[in-house]
DNA sequence: TAAATATCTGAATCTATATTCACATTATAT
DNA sequence: ATATAATGTGAATATAGATTCAGATATTTA
């Protein structure tokens, strides 16, 4: 007589609801988060309009839920990666070089995360990230300053500029290029710019 | 019989006109471009909405014309002051001086200029600014590389990452802090921005 | 002053999307 | 098989803001 939910239904409701973060992600990927309307996402999934509101309140919760995960799959940084060494130094040079070669290597999906306008909401989120991403760089920073390898600075504006650094020399550049960088420049494009930051924050950074 | 413009008609017609160009920089300068709609630069003008039109062609035309005015006024490098020494390093610091203070002086609208997001045929004005403002900065150091005072690199690299450092150490956290950022501490944040960069580009950039 | 023409006005129109909702379809439990 | 309840559908609605336009007002010239 009633009706609950039921292993079946439930397993239909989440592959709805992957077909749905697919078709998002796609169309982020390709065109960014502006180009992303209900309708289209509706129609690359296959489902109804309607529908799509059977997951997610809103639109912006839907890009909130995308725009994290999209950051956490391809952007954010592995820690261990960068304490493999003990040298901070080199611990330094191993992030920035995560950091910038991850960003060329996402493309478009990069700019979409880091640069493109967003709506208040998730550039929220956005900040958060950034956050996380500046907290990285700026705790090395700081073990570099008091093992009296780095230049004495705030941690804090270094690690902004380094996010600007990223934003500017390469993810725009690139964008404005439309992603036709051929990958020998590409790795030369991150070198400089790790070279830069280095060289602001270490006393040697020509290596 | 005929009707023909006349002093009069004329001068009534600019000053409707100045009247229109003020309200939008006022609007612009308090709440960013994304603010502005035509409605309100009518009322606060005291035009009427359809009068505007009579002015511009359209809202992005307006836009247009005021983002190219107050980049000009408010933030636009003054070469002579950069060429007062001939010191080539002077120069660079010079011109990081300008830079950053002016950005830091024009508070909001610094924002609203360089950071906001915008419309795409706006967004092709500020490229085109910021591509004055990265030549003289990468013209300083292609000749600061000539004369063996700097670190040889790719001079326009390094101007997107100044460009870069401007937008997120000093812009954005300005303006999510309201601008509510004392005299002394937008003086150490301009200087500290300042020395970041100079010592990626100059062999002794602690001065 | 009247004819001719320009400018002024703001309500009505247009556009682009997000969001809703009445109805249709499908699944569950008995 | 049927009652009950969830889910699916997409045309209709809502919204915000740019743009237009028919009529009102103002200016010029004769």
């Amino acid at each position: 007589m009633a009706y609950r939910s039921t292993e079946k239904t439930r397993n239909h409701m989440n592959m709805q609801h992957n077909k749905l973060v697919t078709a998002a992600k796609k169309i982020i990927m390709n065109d960014g988060f502006n180009a992303l309307t209900i309708q289209k996402v509706a129609t690359l999934s296959g489902l109804a309009v309607g529908s799509v509101y059977k997951h997610y309140p809103s639109k912006d919760h839907l890009l909130e839920q995308v725009y994290c995960e999209l950051i956490k799959e391809d952007l954010l940084i592995d820690l261990a990666q960068i304490t493999v060494s003990t040298d901070i130094k080199e611990q330094l040079t191993t992030a920035l070089e995560q950091l910038f070669s991850r960003a060329l290597m996402a493309d478009k999906l990069a700019y979409a995360l880091f640069a493109e306008p967003l709506s208040p909401k998730i550039e929220q989120h956005r900040i958060e990230f950034k956050e996380q991403f500046k907290r990285i760089f700026s705790d090395i920073i700081n073990q570099g300053i008091t093992q009296k390898q780095f230049v004495i600075q705030d941690a804090n504006i270094v690690a902004n500029a380094i996010m600007g650094t990223l934003n500017e020399a390469l993810l725009i550049p690139l964008y404005w290029q439309h992603q036709q960088m051929p990958t020998f420049e590409r790795i030369k494009l991150i070198q400089q710019c790790q070279q830069f930051c280095l060289r602001s924050i270490t006393y040697n950074g020509d290596n």
